[in-house]
DNA sequence: TGTACATCAGTGAACGCGCGTTCACTGATGTAC
DNA sequence: TGTACATCAGTGAACGCGCGTTCACTGATGTAC
């Protein structure tokens, strides 16, 4: 965080740390303004109330995200269906989530520990606003692996991208921890970068299967 | 819910549903009590503060399914390691967590969903608790992986295991919805039970990548 | 150039509300002699 | 069999606390004439 840093970047970083780290509801507005060094009722003056706050934190990754995530889309909807293989399709959503290291740090941890979060309110707003907001992505992404492996059912592919995706969110959400298992345990040190692509062949192998 | 059960497992019947529902932080005892009909006080009475009514509610599912997991790793632990297939393993897994539907109805799901919820837990007292006390069964479990698939290295067995953790818990914790969404866009209903038996090929298949 | 007004970012203090917890109490059942 | 006391499950009302939000206000900057 830059000393010129407007009071609403201040908000964000300090949100996204805090709702990554603890969740929305054990986060107060005090334990956020605290740490953003910011006014208490400038969340409400700039963002109206801590349900657009949370809205705002994911926009902000979510916008990032997606934008390249489209650039890698629309490249793979021009190829034919046998360039389409597990790893390409893999690739275009995890390069897009490594790029997100560039801007800030740790930020696919906290993404992903945000997304889990979103994932786990079930019926609350947050699962709503996004899945409309961003599932067109989702979609055009299994339009793709539909073209690549035509001798899954429709179904099948639905379902293993789930289970693909709870294998990324679960895994990263939560590679702080694991990591510091990994190296106590077996004495090997891995950046986020290594986790995702070790996990590559796991997921292309169920993907296939 | 039966009339004679008792103010405690009543509760706990109320808090398990509103947990899973809405997240530890998101449910009041005030909803609890209100669902279990009970007076407001008895929580306290009986279990002496919410932290421990949500120790309570993770006790009674991981006794259960950690006696019936232990059986069968007694077993599979007798075997030779040509025995220690990944679909064969993975079945010790997974029908202890389906014989918990027999028990109460729904349990698999409400089960993930709190365990998911627990993991996201990062730095909270639940995750600790968690790991204290039953952390020795996921320690067998990868040791017969270790077994059955000596080519692998230790590390990789231990991602590995957590890529499928994610799976099974993201997946089963959203089944509901998933269910649902399937059933719409596919005319095909699916059972719990289905879902888990529909991931066994995928995560077979990338454990032996 | 000077004056009046508008807009905007930010502030300090207070608001009412729902929360987990506590406490004094009741009434039923069990136990000792 | 009768009496005194102990134990236990449960209750109703209140406690203080931290929460998200609101409100009247300040001071700086921009705009119109």
């Amino acid at each position: 965080m830059s000393l010129h840093d407007s009071t609403q970047t201040k908000i964000l970083d300090a949100a996204e740390f805090l709702f990554a780290e603890r969740g929305f509801a054990e986060t107060s507005l005090r334990t956020i303004t605290g740490r953003a060094k910011v006014n208490l009722a400038s969340v409400n003056y700039h963002f109206g109330s801590k349900k657009s706050l949370i809205q705002a934190v994911f926009d902000r990754f979510l916008q990032d995200f997606t934008t390249q995530l489209s650039l890698r889309l629309e490249e793979l909807e021009q190829q034919p269906a046998n360039e389409l293989q597990a790893e390409t399709l893999l690739s275009a959503l995890i390069e897009p989530l490594l790029s997100l290291n560039n801007t800030r740090n740790n930020s696919v941890s906290i993404f992903m520990r945000l997304l889990g979060r979103a994932y786990a309110e079930t019926q609350g707003h947050l699962r709503r606003y996004v899945t409309e907001r961003y599932g067109h992505v989702l979609v055009r992404f299994t339009h793709l692996f539909q073209k690549g492996y035509p001798e899954l059912s429709n179904d099948q592919i639905f379902w293993r991208l789930h289970y693909m995706l709870g294998s990324l969110i679960f895994t990263l959400a939560g590679s702080d921890a694991l990591r510091q298992i990994s190296e106590a345990d077996f004495n090997r040190s891995l950046e986020v970068k290594d986790v995702i692509q070790e996990m590559v062949p796991f997921l292309a192998a169920g993907m296939k299967a």
